[in-house]
DNA sequence: TAATTTGCCTAAAGACTTTAGGCAAATGCA
DNA sequence: TGCATTTGCCTAAAGTCTTTAGGCAAATTA
């Protein structure tokens, strides 16, 4: 019987679609395995263990949304910047649910002082650029925005928000304008 | 050899003390029964299952953030009860992050109405009285309200914020002072 | 073509989940 | 108080997932 081909690449790719199909807690090795259709050992080659799998699906997830936010911030500026790149937290969350997940996972420092993480925080910077923020108040401005981005998403995937009036997504558009507002008006220390 | 005096009651507070020393994703029927020193069947008398038994610490943690918020937000208003009742939620992760994490489990829709979900909606409108607005602008900052507490201590709890300054705590208090100054100042349509 | 490396395999042990069926302690009733 | 019933924890067993060790054959290199 021939090689499967594969490959941790290859393996984190189809573990980041298992975790949209079924949810990144049900990311196993054996399921990986199974889609495969190779026996489960054989995976161990490839990736350390079951968290190491997981980590790279999550490194995989912070890359492809760091990526997507950098497209939607080229040539923005101001509230613009802001919403487009907040409904790229929100559309990617929406698509890939799984990945999603797993960009929440609690990466150690080291390994979340190497991801795209880090570039995250720096868009959000370039965003409040837009606006007159000086430090610390922009520090803080970074975080706020980090949590109602993260928080709203996350609130609103786990059906928080759904089946009751208005639109989510109306809201959505609504708190965009709250925040633009308060960044424009943040308050003196 | 006598009897252990489980019951479900005592399974759930136990598993909640267990997630807070080993995470909530580590509570497992067996970690459980070795706690009580009884084989790990004797205790599907009185959980259905794994699940069953995560559902309801994950129905305490709710019922006790619930009970903390109604008690913070009693005799305050404004930004008083503002500030009073996001330290609930930051605190109570911090003292028990597994039960925190417990209170995030997606419930069905079903159980998450009859849980203590639904009070905490209604405290944050009442927080919400203090400041002018009218529908639907209150739904829109109640949602914008559980996504800041939320997505801050989540992303606080994930270390997203330490080792960096400004200290997180501070940021806290900042993000507290910017959510009363847009409430008391919410962008018309 | 021979030697080496690589890739997937079998085998096996350990942990967690869940169900089925049993015995003894606790409880209820005459 | 004695007997019957219920309740509570047990043993047994099957299924899943994780992970390591060691093997054979295909692919690569010399």
């Amino acid at each position: 019987m021939g090689r499967a081909g594969l490959n941790t690449e290859r393996l984190t790719r189809a573990g980041a679609e298992l975790a949209d199909e079924v949810g990144f807690d049900q990311v196993t090795v054996s399921a990986l395995a199974r889609r495969f259709d190779v026996k489960v050992a054989s995976l161990y080659s490839h990736v350390k263990n079951s968290q190491d799998l997981r980590t790279r699906i999550a490194l995989l997830a912070l890359d492809e949304l760091a990526e997507r936010g950098a497209a939607a911030l080229a040539g923005r500026a101001g509230k613009d910047a802001l919403t487009a790149f907040a409904d790229v937290y929100r559309d990617y969350a929406r698509e890939h649910p799984g990945r999603y997940a797993a960009a929440q996972l609690r990466l150690d420092p080291e390994t979340a002082a190497a991801s795209a993480g880090v570039k995250h925080a720096r868009m959000m910077r370039a965003i409040l650029r837009g606006y007159d923020l000086t430090e610390p108040d922009e520090t803080h401005a970074v975080r706020m925005l980090g949590s109602v981005f993260h928080g709203y998403v996350s609130l609103e995937m786990s059906g928080g928000f759904s089946h009751s009036a208005p639109d989510s997504g109306e809201s959505w558009a609504r708190v965009m304008d709250a925040l633009d507002a308060l960044l424009r008006n943040w308050p003196a220390s």
